[in-house]
DNA sequence: GTCCGGCACTGATCTATATCAATGCCAATT
DNA sequence: AATTGGCATTGATATAGATCAGTGCCGGAC
């Protein structure tokens, strides 16, 4: 984005601050606003009537968040740390996107980029056995730090055992007993329950990656 | 779109015409087309390497494919019944985009709808019961149908037990005995393999939804 | 310093769905 | 007409992970 661009944006954005805990929008709400993620990290999630729970995600900073052409956001999103993100209307943003054409193609690109995540944890879902997703899991964490300039390991969770449960369609008990076998096998360690270091990151991902290019 | 966008795409599309059982592309192919389905089934799915496979959706008549912008496609593509497509290559569909904005909002709007697709099905895979995945299919096969004009039931399912359990991630078997409930239980009839007729749409409604709207 | 509540961990048991194993049907091939 | 192969169905059994039931730890409230 140029210089133009940019300041036309922040004349139109409102910043928040938000502590942890706290939801950011509801599933039911009109969603008029497009949320993108400075700092901090943001648990989004599906319900089932009897409170089964699926986290779609955890938005860190530069996520975009509730984006929905279809009148109401299609999640909960609630804060997990103390977070710092910024709103724009979908109103101004369609304004905007006429002016600056740009602003779309790189909603487009981050767009594409969320879907392709999607379906990869579709094949976590649907496919992988309880210690495939959870070294996915670790190895996804590792590779956003990596991403965003941080070192692949130590990884700070600042999720609960319940939610990485609700992430990878498990149960907290198996999450648990998940890691704890993990750290015998010498795989991780788990000085604190909210840090994890990866010892063996190539045998985390033989583990995980029994992914495939297809052999024609 | 209006005239001039409609026909300035016609001069750079590509037509294809493919019978059944056929790739269209791999997941490992450069990813320099995208791709819309006019007529006919496509199914798009993810392979680990020891042949687990996870079915990521089943693409038919305005649906787009392998739109990337990673360099790969990220899964495979295979038509099941005999397909009309039409591709273009990512670098004519840039420029034109930069001539007709409109035809990125358009993009944008179509990605969109399918990554909020793709999160139903994280819901589906994580947390849903076999009976509930299958009348959540069977239902969202019956909500394309409207979409394009056809009559909600009987639904023609042009893909084998084999690719539905790959899609709401059971086994061939299950898929089997749960219809065979269904019918049992009188929501469903069967009279062929590929013929299903929702007998009780409302019924099979209230056991795919447990969905939920957040009560604050 | 004590109490309390939430979370992680662990063990015992249960169960939904996978796996294994037939059987039957239909459509294509000869 | 007989043969073959793939698919759907059905039954019997196995098992990965869920559920149920503690226990212990830690951090915050008072």
């Amino acid at each position: 984005m140029n210089h133009e661009e940019i300041s036309a944006l922040e004349g139109i954005v409102e910043e928040i601050v938000l502590p942890p805990d706290r939801p950011v929008f509801y599933e039911c709400d009109p969603a008029d606003h497009i949320y993108n993620v400075f700092s901090g990290t943001v648990k989004i999630y599906k319900l089932l009537q009897d409170g089964r729970r699926q986290v779609l995600g955890f938005p860190t900073a530069g996520d975009l968040m509730g984006y929905s052409t279809i009148g109401e956001y299609g999640y909960n999103a609630e804060t997990l740390t103390p977070v710092r993100l910024c709103r724009v209307s979908r109103d101004k943003l369609r304004d905007l996107a006429r002016r600056f054409p740009a602003l779309e193609t790189k909603l487009l690109e981050i767009t594409v980029a969320e879907l392709a995540e999607s379906q990869s944890q579709m094949l976590v879902l649907g496919r992988k056995t309880a210690q495939e997703r959870i070294a996915t899991f670790l190895l996804r964490l590792s590779e956003k730090s990596l991403s965003i300039g941080e070192a692949e390991t130590p990884l700070n969770l600042t999720m609960s055992r319940h939610d990485i449960a609700d992430y990878v369609g498990l149960t907290a008990e198996t999450v648990s007993r998940v890691l704890t076998q993990f750290a015998r096998d010498g795989l991780i360690s788990i000085p604190q329950p909210f840090q994890v270091d990866l010892e063996r990151i190539d045998e985390m991902r033989r583990l995980a990656d029994a992914e495939n290019i297809e052999i024609i």
